[in-house]
DNA sequence: CACCAGGAATGTA
DNA sequence: TACATTCATGGT
């Protein structure tokens, strides 16, 4: 378990502030091109299945390579964690080459559609308590940190803050911390925040919106 | 902490 | 055309 923090209202303010900024600037990320589907509200199962695919398939790579991959697995209609699990790997890993290390994604896919179609589908996942279901997805080969929380945050609507790349080089162009560790971070931006997941959704969604194509 | 797992788009000369 | 860099990372 990870230790209490406690953090200066100053800089629980600034969190704050700079979310009423990003979101005055740049409007809701529900109605952005990238985001409409990963911040809307509410998910159908099968959407919620399709966010937790593409959980896996954009790690280290491009949004627009994920989204040509999804397209093929739909068009194959294979998009779904039924069809990951019951589908040859080589025929998974071509669908989705679009995203790059194809072989160890397909597999994780796999890895995932497991555990949930074991657990007896999302709809029983979701009785479960956050900490709980976040060990469990930790425990998954192929889910670190970061695609947990995604996951836990976008497909299962949990108050979970996602710490990204992004995450880290806003808080550290803003001086919010002097340190940048993971677990730090998700600390200080769940204690400055409402426990709200649309507003962990959106924040997350306008940080990367507000960064992408900096440095 | 360092290294590796690729494919695709974009930038640079 | 050739080469470098970057991208919604995780495991060893």
């Amino acid at each position: 378990m990870s230790m209490a923090v406690d953090f200066s209202d100053r800089t629980k303010n600034k969190i704050r502030s700079l979310y009423r900024k990003l979101l005055k600037k740049h409007g809701s990320p529900s109605d952005s091109n990238q985001w409409k589907f990963w911040c809307k509200r509410p998910k159908t199962y099968y959407e919620k299945e399709i966010i937790i695919i593409e959980s896996i398939l954009t790690q280290r790579t491009n949004w627009k390579n994920v989204e040509r991959a999804v397209q093929n697995l739909k068009m194959s209609k294979l998009a779904s964690l039924q069809s990951v699990l019951k589908t040859n790997n080589e025929i998974i890993e071509k669908l989705i080459k679009s995203c790059g290390f194809s072989k160890q994604k397909a597999q994780r896919l796999r890895n995932v559609a497991k555990f949930v179609i074991e657990s007896g589908g999302i709809k029983n996942l979701e009785k479960m308590p956050t900490n709980v279901l976040r060990e469990k997805l930790l425990s998954i080969d192929g889910i670190g940190k970061e695609t947990a929380d995604d996951i836990l945050l976008y497909a299962f609507e949990r108050p979970v803050f996602v710490i990204d790349g992004y995450t880290k080089r806003f808080a550290s162009n803003h001086k919010l911390s002097d340190r940048n560790s993971y677990d730090f971070l998700q600390q200080l931006f769940e204690q400055s925040l409402k426990k709200d997941y649309k507003i962990y959704q959106d924040y997350h969604a306008l940080i990367v919106i507000e960064l992408k194509g900096t440095k």
